[in-house]
DNA sequence: GACTAAATTTCGGTA
DNA sequence: TACCGAAGTTTAGTC
């Protein structure tokens, strides 16, 4: 990895155009190649970059550009897109080349999945005598995250979302479409299950007969104590 | 912004747990106090991170922590959400600090945006006779990109993506269902339009009545010289 | 390999 | 300021 620290400006062509006026920036030149600019501060996403696999070429600038302050060239391509990164480099104010080694990457646990195990442990968050059928239903469209049957022994099919959108609304609705059509469900309930659910989303669902379920994450967790690594 | 090429390991616990276990790795301090932690591969986004506003602590270890042999340890925290993020670092490779200004910010040109501006100005690739209406239609769940009338004054709905895929399918579809319902527009035609569409998306779209439309870009920008800036 | 859904999404616009 | 949709989204998983 190399790190540059430059007076610069960038211009992007490719999926849309995009131009950063002269000014000092971090200029990241990963091992594959790719290069990311970045400012100091704003969030994690760089003001510009070019994503691997892409080709750096480091130039002299032309007469034109070098009387115009520039000192150095650097031109990044992804031959598939067509896309183009220049970046001008009027002055270096720092470089440095580091030799990293390959990364063992991240280990994590997600938040959707763990609600959803939680939910099949505790099922009656569902209601008083519901029971398990399966997580992750197959349908011919995908996996409903949980069936259940509730007291009377009907059909429960649940969305679990860590923020209730619109988007997780439609999916449910496609699901329960088409388990509507098998006789051995039908009739199926919905159920739209979130730490947090947008009103947009509840009434949507609600308008649609799917019921609005909101999940207290922490309290679920506190009842299993088969939770502790988290902590 | 301060640069630290650093043996460490980190570990993350917010909305999720995460641990990365002891490599080498640059971590950026930016001078609002956030902190990127990033291999020397993959794309823009850093292995782990904590983003603004929060507040950075580095310490000296514990006498078990010495032993295990860290140097130093960093924790940040996140005062709103309680997330935490601590740096274990063993060793550090390379330590610079940089002055770099505010950034004046980047100058982009959208992609879809521009599609309904050129749209809008050619609204006859819808077909012969269209007029435009107006863009951006405000209706009580959102705006739709277009409404046009066509060549016998029928309103006619258009949702313009880059890429159509399933979603804008649902999305013209809501706005369709509101529509038809108000007297003065009904009936309203829907036409998805796209640079690409998913056959998936284009299935479900034609199987609702919505007229697909694939749009060629660079054809449309060759009609418009105002576009010239691009180049 | 193509497609789908999630993301510690981030970012920009609008009500 | 909150909400909603787009992103040069990226990433991870499944078919």
């Amino acid at each position: 990895m190399r790190l540059v620290i430059a007076r610069c400006s960038v211009d992007y062509a490719g999926r849309l155009s995009a131009h950063l006026p002269l000014a000092t920036r971090l200029l990241m030149v990963k091992s594959d190649g790719s290069l990311l600019v970045h400012s100091d501060g704003g969030s994690y996403k760089p003001l510009n970059w070019m994503s691997p696999p892409c080709t750096i070429t480091m130039g002299d600038p032309s007469d034109e550009q070098a009387e115009a302050g520039i000192a150095e060239v650097w031109k990044v391509t992804q031959k598939k897109t067509d896309d183009v990164l220049v970046v001008s480099i009027y002055e270096i104010l720092h470089d440095s080349a580091h030799d990293l080694g390959i990364d063992p990457g991240l280990q994590k646990d997600g938040v959707e999945a763990h609600l959803q195990k939680l939910m099949a442990e505790q099922i009656d968050v569902l209601g008083e005598g519901h029971t398990l059928v399966r997580r992750e239903y197959m349908t011919a469209i995908g996996p409903v995250d949980i069936l259940a049957r509730d007291a009377q022994g009907g059909a429960v099919a649940v969305e679990i979302k860590r923020r209730g959108d619109i988007d997780g609304v439609e999916q449910l609705t496609r699901y329960l479409e088409l388990m509507n059509r098998d006789p051995h469900l039908k009739p199926v309930a919905g159920v739209f299950a979130a730490q947090e659910i947008k009103p947009q989303a509840r009434t949507l669902a609600e308008d649609r007969g799917i019921r609005c379920l909101l999940l207290d994450y922490d309290a679920m967790r506190g009842l299993d104590d088969s939770d502790s690594r988290l902590f």
